[in-house]
DNA sequence: CCTACCGATCGGTAGG
DNA sequence: CCTACCGATCGGTAGG
């Protein structure tokens, strides 16, 4: 309502970033990050943007349709950076340690989708839902195929391959939690320590 | 419906369990660790168990309060589960073992409270929502703290405790993702293997 | 424990 | 991009 008074007192539009369809996900993505999906409602969204609800519309088809966009991208990087990561590396160890430093830096520099995609995953429709967790579940077994790799080679010790996949997962996404960019430790530094740590934690007993 | 015309039918009321504050707790646990706080109506947890919404309002004062009852109580579980596990344990490599092992152990026994703890926690209101998040880093701290030692000690090697103690325990928290009781493994031994990951993990390095 | 009902808010549409 | 408005649903209350 001030940008409404501001333009009826001079005739002159408010200055404001152009609303766009990049500009809704952005504020999209703060806002299910900070309160969920259905803890945020498309009128705090369209507030963000200084608009009104039914002028989202323009940018979007349905709140649904947001989330499935953002989940969509986001696994879809998740897999193309563990792609990445492992191409032509033929050392198992590398191999994993490469792909934990990628994930785990994706989870600090894509803070709000990690935090999405692992609680809001449930408040997406059938069929994109199941696509969604298929995408997550390939990853998963990517790694703990890893792990079984180096079991064979006899450079890791893990006793049920999969518990281990799913912890060091796990303990990457908890860096969507608690990392703050502006903080003493940088993204790079914190990838590498849990690349570490995954590696400790494959390799033989420490007795 | 069915159970008002069985009633009119013939006389006789319909079996039903008495629905006490706790079984309305019970309802809620399910019904939030499924769909989340906000994506849960009153009127879902009243249907599970048999009655209409304003019936509720004989065993909870509110929504919220059902939510905050939930995390208080869980939280509390949690930290007095920790206390009881590193009671008269001197060693600092066994002190570790055994918060993280009873810190996995509650996880897998006790699924519902560990998701919404994890999910629902900004659902709260304050007061509730910092107290709740001040149990949660007492309990984080403490982790850090024996990690802290066994460095001292020159038993662990972590560059970052922080970044190990934030690790091992989000690592415990995947269990609640994905433990089925009916599987093949049992939470116990799921336990202890996550009790051994984290003692490799602070460990010195696997070169 | 119920029915009846409250104001508030939700996602979304009509029409300009 | 807006105003006006829709039916549905929300948590919760009144009163019995």
């Amino acid at each position: 309502m001030t940008r409404v008074s501001d333009h009826a007192r001079d005739g002159v539009p408010p200055h404001r970033e152009p609303v766009t369809e990049r500009s809704v996900r952005e504020a999209a993505l703060t806002l299910f990050a900070e309160r969920g999906y259905h803890g945020t409602a498309l009128r705090d969204i369209a507030g963000e943007l200084g608009i009104r609800t039914p002028s989202l519309y323009n940018h979007i088809s349905s709140k649904q349709e947001l989330l499935r966009g953002i989940l969509r991208e986001t696994t879809e990087l998740v897999w193309a950076d563990f792609e990445a990561a492992i191409a032509d590396i033929d050392d198992v160890i590398e191999r994993l340690r490469r792909a934990v430093v990628a994930y785990a830096l994706r989870h600090a520099t894509h803070r709000r989708e990690a935090l999405i995609v692992n609680r809001d995953v449930a408040c997406l429709d059938e069929p994109a839902r199941s696509e969604i967790m298929a995408v997550r579940r390939r990853h998963e077994r990517a790694i703990r195929q890893i792990i079984a790799e180096g079991n064979a080679q006899g450079a890791f010790a893990v006793q049920t391959p999969f518990l281990a996949s799913f912890g060091i997962l796990e303990m990457c996404v908890s860096v969507a939690r608690w990392f703050d960019p502006s903080g003493p430790l940088r993204a790079e530094e914190i990838a590498l320590d849990y690349g570490e740590f995954a590696l400790r934690l494959v390799a033989a007993s420490h007795r």
